[in-house]
DNA sequence: CGATGCATGTAAGCTGTTACATGATTGC
DNA sequence: GCAATCATGTAACAGCTTACATGCATCG
């Protein structure tokens, strides 16, 4: 029944358009861009193309046709658009969206015994620092979220924190892991 | 001084022959695929000319030049890559990394308000379970490693495990905010 | 009237995946 | 001797990034 799986970014823009229609490319580049802790650049090179073939595909369209003197161009989803949404959305239960979550910082942990032990200890030490900025900085954007406007929004940046909070606790097991206090 | 800077997947295969050398490119995918929570698929598309190209630019070489009737190949890493591979290693603090760790369920619970009321419910008691599920299986892997033989691989697997711990948590969260209890 | 931001897009390239293809060795 | 596993690789493609390129609107 649906036409296709779309792929992270496509649902992505997908949900951005149909939450914040009728709106710009250019906007669901802002969001994107807005959105801490993302590994999205939402460089022009991949939304355009995106939204573009969203729209060869009736996902979505754009209701001003004629463009205005700035080129603007505002996108709606369609129904279809809605529908294959809403596939991708249900589609986060599987496993293997659950376990694709990839930390760097844990892959390189794997082989911290290659480092002697004054690398290793102010790896580690820079690597507590920097975390705590990272919780600290997660926390900042939770607080500038009022709890009632969009409780969607809320809750994407308390998971924010909560990862971030479980990252600082590893990083601080593995420090005393290395480095054990007699 | 050093070559370049390698990417995620160069640093953890180069990390993993510096670990089990000398060992074959296959011993390097198994290793990838051992591991749990990746994204790797370590595709034999990707590791062997990914260990081609590092051969090619000195940083590890073929032990056994005498290829075995299997035609087999044993790697070893050089000083070169070796040096290599600590600044892929030590590059782990900076916040670009620290940051980059996205989580598709995450993003999906940004649009949950596009879900009616019974969309959502099923949703989110799907995934609570899931997310047992997987917390369950992280511990049990845990549980596997002895903590003295291979301190790294016990700690990264307690990472997956904390991480896990987190998820759950927060979807917990995400669903008593959504199903809030009278 | 000039800088910044809004707004759109293209071209080249990097990285990794899927699917395919081949052959030797080991264990039953 | 046959299946499973070890072992290596290639070709085509998918997806996203970087860098480039253009032009209008708004504000000081």
């Amino acid at each position: 029944m649906s036409p296709r799986e779309l792929s992270e970014l496509e649902g992505v823009c997908l949900g951005l358009v149909c939450k914040h229609q009728p709106c710009t490319a250019y906007r669901v580049r802002q969001e994107l861009k807005a959105a801490p802790s993302s590994h999205w650049q939402a460089s022009a090179g991949s939304v355009y193309p995106l939204l573009q073939r969203l729209q060869d595909e009736g996902m979505i369209l754009t209701v001003a046709d004629k463009a205005d003197g700035r080129g603007r161009r505002l996108l709606r989803i369609t129904r279809q658009g809605r529908a294959s949404f809403k596939d991708w959305l249900l589609a986060g239960t599987t496993p293997d969206l659950i376990y694709s979550v990839t930390d760097p910082i844990r892959s390189r942990t794997f082989f911290l015994n290659v480092l002697n032990r004054a690398q290793r200890d102010k790896y580690l030490d820079e690597l507590v620092t920097e975390m705590e900025r990272y919780l600290a900085n997660t926390k900042d954007y939770l607080g500038t979220l009022s709890r009632t406007s969009d409780v969607d929004a809320y809750l994407g940046a308390l998971g924010a924190v909560r990862l971030a909070e479980a990252r600082l606790k590893w990083t601080r097991e593995v420090r005393n892991a290395w480095q054990p206090r007699d």
